[in-house]
DNA sequence: ACTCAAACAGAGGTTAACTCATAATTGTTC
DNA sequence: GAACAATTATGAGTTAACCTCTGTTTGAGT
């Protein structure tokens, strides 16, 4: 009776995870959006521009900004002129940064455990490798 | 390098899903959540009081209130005292509501289709079962 | 030198949620 | 059967995460 549609089915799947994840990001005063930017910048290993760090996120670059600004207000991230080309912005984690975006990793892996509790390890990974495929399709 | 989780994946997947989505509702002269509850109340076959349709799409009875608002101004439903109890409004869906409920499944399965069209049926139907059973956890 | 493009941010809008408070009704209990 | 509690919808206000369009500064190509 309720067979729901693949679209419908990953909205609510998604909300419910962003859901979990929110509470625990809540402790470390990050919100989603700013702790993926700071895993993206985690992941970099080196200071990105933001329009790399835009792009990484797959947003636009003015939306970035006010997630920068409240990394950097936090202390988590730095922004400095890129001596290569003046026109850019690079942001560059902190150690403060590095260290939350660890505890933030955590909360995102708890609030998948969560989750996908029903699931099994095999079928976890099939729905990473699905998942994997339908993203990849864009790079 | 490019080893996403689980979380991050659903995120950007849903989020890709979306915005074909939107794409193809701009001309039917909705937005995703209002065609959600065109859905559900076209599915259901019968009125639906606002806390229950508000259940159906797993979100608070308020933030349906102006869904509503919209579909009711747009003549796709119209609002019922329930004669059953002078309390709850029921949602009743028109035959235009209906009419553009079946124009906007179309929306959402091109979508879709869009969106897995690297995957095969069999992998599709994975997918699906797959979250299926994730979204099924919390009933 | 002059023009065009790139990078960022200001201003403002949209969607989709949320909470808290309130009015109307109904159901329960003493 | 009056008093109290719960339910239903909504007013008011907030938040996250995006978007577009515009303007400023800077750099690159001719």
């Amino acid at each position: 009776m309720e067979e729901k549609e693949l679209a419908e089915l990953l909205h609510l799947v998604s909300r419910r995870l962003r859901h979990g994840y929110v509470r625990r990001l809540v402790p470390l005063g990050l919100n989603p959006g700013q702790a993926r930017a700071l895993r993206a910048l985690a992941d970099a290993d080196r200071p990105l521009r933001m329009v790399q760090l835009a792009d990484e996120l797959r947003i636009v670059p003015r939306s970035l900004t006010p997630v920068v600004d409240a990394l950097e207000e936090a202390g988590l991230v730095r922004r400095e002129v890129d001596p290569a080309n003046r026109r850019s912005t690079l942001v560059v984690i902190t150690p403060g940064g590095r260290t939350l975006s660890d505890r933030a990793r955590g909360a995102r892996v708890e609030a998948g455990e969560d989750l996908f509790a029903v699931l099994s390890k095999d079928q976890r990974e099939q729905l990473s490798a699905l998942l994997t495929l339908v993203d990849g399709q864009f790079r």
